[in-house]
RNA sequence: GGUCCUGUAGUGUAGUGGUUAACAUGCCAGUCUGUCACACUGGAGAUCGCGGGUUCGAGUCCCGUCAGGACCGCCA
């Protein structure tokens, strides 16, 4: 064992006879002199090999990544280094031990000279040994701990649910797992515990909660993998209102204990129809105005034929002022938000510049009474630029929401040190989709109708609301959850809505809808994406940097190589018995 | 499923269709007593992702393919 870790050791220590351990980070040989940098996961500490030293030569030979035990006297430096909490110390080394050499690394270990993230994930245990890997994976512990010790003190029991359970209908794509005792049948692996810890709730326990992985077999993203992990939590005998205190209270004792960022103030909120109307998206990040307006009234009656006929298609014309924004935008800058606006649908991205009068792709479509209006609504000032897009409103939500962030984020409008939780609120409980011609729940399927529409929801779904409700914070969703249907009728109307027949909902949901008639309490939960409020406190935009062994864009192990082909034979125990057998 | 970017010594990058593919770092050898990105001298190290095509000639142009990344669709 050693006696101290790589960051302990002060002027303090002087004299003191200390044993360290760790791997060779750096050796600068100065002929007579050699320093080894001497790294374990606090830190780093000089190793001192003097002319008369006789282990000197045993010095020269280390080389980085080796790992060593070594023993001998702390001293002060001569030349020291403020750089370093241990700088002003290094260790005469009396006895050497080398307790593995090391191939020379494939990528340096250092903070600053990143490999390409295809080296780093195919030796991701030497990436892991990098000092800003070990500070996210030790960000990542240290937010499990404090979820725990808060929700232990809450009185929260800590469950484990199935990996290996049934697959359900709606949602995302199961992973699936077939079985071998039941030939041609399958297991899913969850995409949440939802129906587990409801059932808890029936059973009685009124406080659960899990760390839990989650699998969706869905396309990949920079804050998206395969399997990830949610703090899972659900309470009986409580309302909306205790939910969000108690996971308010959560996330509070998080960003205390652990990013030392009080919070005094409860939480924002605001609507999903607010949030939706002011900034174009269920996750608005409040961190900036830029809200989106909208011009369709003012512009009702105009003569530009693209804003009329989209107008009397029932459609939308609605704007952002960006400040400054006129000279800051040049023709061909516009021409990239118009690019960045298309890819959420918009066909087009018109524009008026305030400055010296009015000019713009539109400018000369518009009456005077029309751009004045826009000015006033849109609070564009002399040198704002005012972006328009006309569209189906849902089209021009997304594309200006899209802009906003962009424009935000290209322009540092926001600040990483702030964080602007919001809790949004009064979500409809379901949307109705074209293309397939049904009803699908915004949230779940087990989201509980609020108590004023759960008489009429299933004559008018559309205006229904749910007690339902997401925490978002710099344009993120943090987290989100519900209030539960806790009796069979309003739990089977809902799959009804959905389009389930009567069979289905037996066959997929029986357990379920049985388990509420036996005495269900009333009860509500949350979940919150661990991985993404891992990157919000580690600031990192990567969720492979917060996920000690990650998967590429395209779900695979670069290190193991998964998924991988199997042997047939592995492969055979699944298969239907073949006639010969049947035979017999 | 789609769009875009990237792939060149161990690692990261440069490289007008034309001689022996360059630079940094790492690696190897040597000099050096206060370094901490040690310095200095010398050296080794490349099937330019893979396959095809255009061309007198391809790292460079074209097509395909594989791999990595970002985004759209998707993710109740």
């Amino acid at each position: 064992m050693y006696t101290h870790h790589n960051n302990a050791l002060t002027l303090n220590d002087v004299n003191t006879r200390v044993r360290l351990k760790g791997f060779v980070a750096k050796r600068r040989d100065l002929g007579n002199l050699v320093f080894i940098d001497l790294r374990d996961r606090e830190g780093i500490t000089q190793l001192a090999f003097d002319a008369d030293n006789d282990l000197k030569s045993i010095a020269q030979a280390l080389k980085n990544e080796y790992v060593i035990d070594i023993e001998g006297t702390v001293r002060e430096r001569t030349s020291k280094n403020p750089n370093l909490t241990t700088g002003d110390i290094e260790i005469d080394v009396d006895k050497v031990v080398v307790l593995n050499t090391a191939a020379q690394p494939p990528l340096l270990i250092q903070d600053d000279t990143d490999a390409l993230e295809e080296t780093r994930l195919k030796y991701r245990y030497l990436d892991l040994r990098r000092p800003v890997l070990q500070k996210l994976m030790r960000l990542r512990h240290q937010m499990m701990r404090a979820t725990r010790a808060f929700l232990d003190e809450e009185g929260f029991i800590e469950f484990d649910t199935p990996v290996l359970t049934a697959s359900t209908p709606e949602g995302a794509r199961d992973y699936i797992v077939p079985s071998r005792i039941h030939k041609g049948e399958y297991y899913a692996l969850p995409q949440s515990p939802q129906l587990f810890k409801q059932l808890l709730m029936v059973s009685g326990f009124e406080k659960y909660y899990q760390i839990a992985k989650c699998f969706r077999d869905e396309d990949l993203r920079s804050d998206r993998q395969p399997e990830f992990t949610q703090i899972d939590l659900e309470m009986s005998f409580v309302d909306q209102q205790t939910v969000i205190q108690t996971s308010e209270r959560l996330v509070k004792h998080i960003m205390q204990t652990v990013a030392g960022k009080p919070f005094d103030a409860a939480f924002k909120r605001m609507t999903y129809h607010d949030a939706m109307r002011d900034y174009g998206t269920d996750k608005p990040d409040t961190r900036f105005g830029m809200l989106l307006k909208d011009l369709s009234d003012i512009l009702k009656k105009t003569d530009f034929n693209v804003f009329k006929s989209v107008l009397e298609t029932g459609g939308s014309v609605q704007a952002i002022a960006v400040k400054g924004g006129a000279s800051a935008y040049s023709r061909k800058a516009i021409d990239a938000l118009t690019e960045e606006a298309k890819k959420h649908g918009a066909k087009g991205l018109a524009f008026l510049k305030f400055q010296k009068g009015i000019s713009g792709s539109v400018a000369k479509f518009l009456s005077a009474e029309e751009t004045d209006a826009i000015q006033s609504r849109t609070d564009a000032t002399e040198g704002d630029l005012v972006l328009i897009v006309a569209d189906t409103p849902a089209v021009v939500r997304k594309s200006l929401g899209h802009l906003r962030n962009h424009i935000a984020k290209t322009q540092n409008l926001i600040d990483d040190d702030v964080y602007d939780f919001t809790w949004i609120v009064d979500w409809p409980m379901f949307e109705y989709d074209e293309e397939t011609k049904r009803y699908y729940t915004l949230h779940h399927p087990f989201t509980r109708v609020i108590d004023q529409h759960k008489s009429s929801f299933v004559d008018k779904p559309l205006d229904a609301l749910a007690y339902c409700y997401d925490l978002v914070v710099q344009g993120q969703e943090l987290g989100g959850g519900s209030m539960r249907i806790h009796e069979q009728t309003m739990q089977q109307s809902v799959f009804s809505v959905l389009g389930l027949t009567e069979a289905e909902q037996r066959r997929r949901f029986g357990f379920f809808t049985d388990a509420l008639t036996y005495g269900t309490p009333p009860h509500g939960g949350i979940a919150f994406g661990f991985d993404r409020f891992v990157m919000l406190l580690g600031k990192t935009k990567n969720i492979r940097d917060v996920i000690a062994f990650p998967k590429t864009a395209s779900a695979q192990c670069l290190m193991t190589g998964a998924p991988s082909s199997i042997d047939a034979d592995q492969l055979t125990v699944f298969k239907p018995d073949t006639p010969d057998k049947t035979d017999v």
